[in-house]
Order: structure tokens, then C-alpha cells, then sequence
DNA sequence: TAGTGGTCTAGACCACGAG
DNA sequence: TCGTGGTCTAGACCACTAG
């Protein structure tokens, strides 16, 4: 047989005696240098290969004790962190949105937390609602450190894309969870009192100033996907 | 100023330049020779550095067109799959689980569908409760493709990581969602009906073959978290 | 301390795709 | 067409860590 050629076909050729269980979770595999001498190609090759399953948990690697098949069915994904202007026109749907209000205010304890501030700082906070053909499909609560920001940001575009063009890279946390829709939230989501939304809340710094805290309630139906 | 060593250092660099606002988004940054010239590296390094940066979203790269930082805000973040025995172990609570109830059943055309099996094939269907300190956490509704495997699996583990172990290494997707408790999983849940739910929901196949189906509904106040 | 993975180099050729 | 990223090689040295 053909030996595989590439770090692509080695990679497969790997997964391959996996599924087969020639390699059993948790047993050790042959060396890189092994497998490039069985290969037919340079250390580096292999070593290319497998790092990349390493990073998506199917194996564990540690100097000297070598390589293993990760017994542990922790999978790691890739998620594409979604842009629901980019989401809705994705769908065929024309995208719009609607400022609900502004404010200046001492943001709650948890976002306060979560940003690092000392207590009694304020902050802007913005709401806005997110439509798809006119319909509300997410609620946008941001909470915004204007302190930090070279210029105050524009009315007449969405916020968030403006801030990543301003703010450009930042790091950040996300989490997702789920929560029953209080009575104000469902009547600009159009939807049932308690109904069961979608909520993704995530909190960016740029370097170590924290810039936002953002709370997304999406209307029901809505459902992230990703593949391992 | 010392030049940056190693292709993590030239990470951070590029990150930098970005953050200031050198690189800006949509511009186009200087091409890998260049780059190494310029830190007295090899291309490789660069190549590496840049590589990583375009995998988390950073970076678009194209031949020919060179690399550009990323336009759309679209950020990859890798998500760690959870496995319910250790995130209650990390909690530093007692794991437990109960099987519900069992059977051999024509799955719903959603279920089906998802696995891709011809309609009216019958499956074998699992209900767990996932327990923490004897208080659960999660509702497993299994479907399981018992065709395809070795063994039948036995009744004493959490068929979860028996499927693990006797399976290995498999493709698979995974959806989030948030749904309301039925009258059922409220009573199993011992939470009210209507609560809003977190559901994740992973289909997997060994190769070609659909191997299993399952959706977990997670007990109030679940939290899956991440960082970009 | 020795074995293994992690990284770097200098060079080469290839594949894609913008102009 | 030809510039750019993508990959491979053969070799080298380093970093970590199991025994």
C-alpha cells in the first residue's frame, strides 16, 4: 500500500489505526522518528501531524514519556464565534437594528466584576435590539468602558462592528447559558414571558483595560452549532 | 529592542502591532519573508507565528494576496467538550448516575435524520440522570446504534465512556440550544416546568456508520465557558 | 541522565489565485 | 504569469521529564 504523503495523509493514516483500535485509547504510539522512518519522510512531518491531534484532544503528548491516545473523551471544538449581522444576512434575511435606550449608571455587581472595576464606577450602557425582516432575533445589553476609547462611537452604526474596527484585537471570555425571558425582554423579543433564550455573555479587554461586557438574549429557536 | 525569539514571541509581536493599530483591520501586513528578514529569522518561524494567528481568526491568508488582518469580527474560539462525570468530579462533588428507562424504539424523524438512517429502523434508546451529590444535573436521551458495534454494552457504567472506550475515535457534531423543561424533565430535573433549559445535542458516526445520537438537558444555572 | 517531543534553520519545490 | 503562502527536508539543538 501507498504509504501516506503530507502531514494531511498522516493525520488520517493516524485516526485510521485509532478507529481500526490498532492503537487503543490510552496506549502509547510509536516515536515521530519512528513513524517517519515507516512514513518515508522527515520528523517534522509527522511531528506536524500530530500536534494538530493534539490540539483537538484525540491524542496527549509529553516529552520523553511520548504519545498517547487520549483516554479521556474530552473533544475539543472550534467554534466560530457568530456575528449575527453576518448571521441573519447568512440566512437571506435583511439585518437591522434598533437603539432601545442609553444610559450612563453603576453597572450591577456581576458585570462590574467581570470587568475588573472599582466599585461605583460608571459606565454607558447601551441596548439594542437585533432584527431579522424587521423581527427581533436578539438582544443586545452592552455595558462600555468609554473611559478607554479613543473617540466616542457614532449613533447610526451597529456598535459592535464599530468597536472591533476601533478597539481592533482584543481577548476575551465567552459563556453561554440559558435563561427564561423576564417580562421586559419578552416583549421586545415578541415572544411568551419565561420563554426559554439563548444567552451568550462576553466580557473583552484590549492589553489589560477591560472595554466591554456584553449580554445577548437570543429569541427562541436559535441554536449554535459547531463539528469536532 | 530586542527582536522577538521563537514563533510565540512573534505572535505576541504581530498581536501588538495589531492592538496598536500599526496593522489595521483589512490592511494588509508584510509577507513572510519580509518578516523574517526583519526579526532575522527563518521564514518558517514566521510562517508558524502567522499560521496560529490565521487558525484563531486573526489573520486571513490567501496566496498571492498575502495576509490581512481579519475584517469581519468572526472569532475562533476552541471549546472543551465537557465530560458530566468531571465536571462534577471538578466541583469537587460526588458523581452518580441512574439509568431511567430503556428501550427498542423507531427513533423521531429528527433523530433519524440527523443520524441518516433509512425510516422505520429501529434504534435503542437510553434515558440517564446524570447526579451530582445525588442531585441532578443533566437528562441524557440517548439514541444508540447497536448494529454497528462490537458488544452490547453493559449496564453498570455510564454508557457514555463505555462508548468511549469500545468506540474510540469518532466524527461527530454538536449543537447548543435552550429549550423549556417538559412536564417530564421538570419532575427528573426537579425543577419547575417551563424552566429554561441549556441542551446540547452530539451526533457521532465511527467512520461512515451513525453510531449514536444524544441530547443532554442540563439542570438550571449550567454555564459552558470559553476564552478567545 | 537519557529519551522524547518542541523548535529552529536554510533551502527547495509546489499550489493557488490575483491581475 | 508570477508573487505569495503551504509544505517538505535533513539536520541540529533545546526543554522537559520519566525512571
Amino acid at each position: 500500500m501507498r504509504p501516506p504523503q503530507g502531514w494531511e495523509e498522516i493525520r488520517a493514516e493516524v485516526l485510521r489505526r485509532i478507529d481500526r483500535r490498532d492503537w487503543r485509547p490510552g496506549a502509547t504510539i510509536p516515536t515521530e522518528e519512528q513513524l517517519a522512518a515507516e512514513f518515508g519522510c522527515a520528523r517534522a512531518t509527522v511531528s506536524r501531524a500530530l500536534r494538530e491531534l493534539a490540539g483537538a484532544g484525540v491524542l496527549e503528548r509529553r516529552r520523553k514519556a511520548g504519545t498517547r491516545v487520549a483516554t479521556h473523551p474530552v473533544r475539543k471544538a472550534t467554534l466560530d464565534i457568530p456575528v449575527i449581522r453576518l448571521e441573519v444576512e447568512g440566512r437571506g434575511q435583511a439585518y437591522g437594528f434598533r437603539l432601545i435606550d442609553r444610559a450612563t449608571a453603576v453597572p450591577p455587581p456581576a458585570v462590574a466584576a467581570r470587568l475588573g472595576l472599582a466599585p461605583g464606577q460608571r459606565l454607558d450602557r447601551f441596548r439594542t435590539l437585533h432584527l431579522a425582516d424587521g423581527r427581533p432575533t436578539a438582544l443586545e445589553d452592552r455595558w462600555l468602558n468609554l473611559a478607554v476609547l479613543p473617540e466616542p462611537p457614532p449613533a447610526d452604526v451597529s456598535l459592535n462592528e464599530w468597536l472591533v474596527k476601533t478597539v481592533a484585537y482584543t481577548y476575551g471570555d465567552i459563556s453561554f447559558s440559558a435563561e427564561a425571558a423576564t417580562p421586559d425582554e419578552a416583549l421586545l423579543l415578541e415572544t411568551p414571558a419565561g420563554a426559554a433564550l439563548f444567552i451568550t455573555e462576553r466580557t473583552t479587554w484590549a492589553g489589560e483595560a477591560p472595554i466591554t461586557s456584553v449580554r445577548l438574549a437570543h429569541a427562541p429557536g436559535y441554536r449554535l452549532r459547531t463539528v469536532v
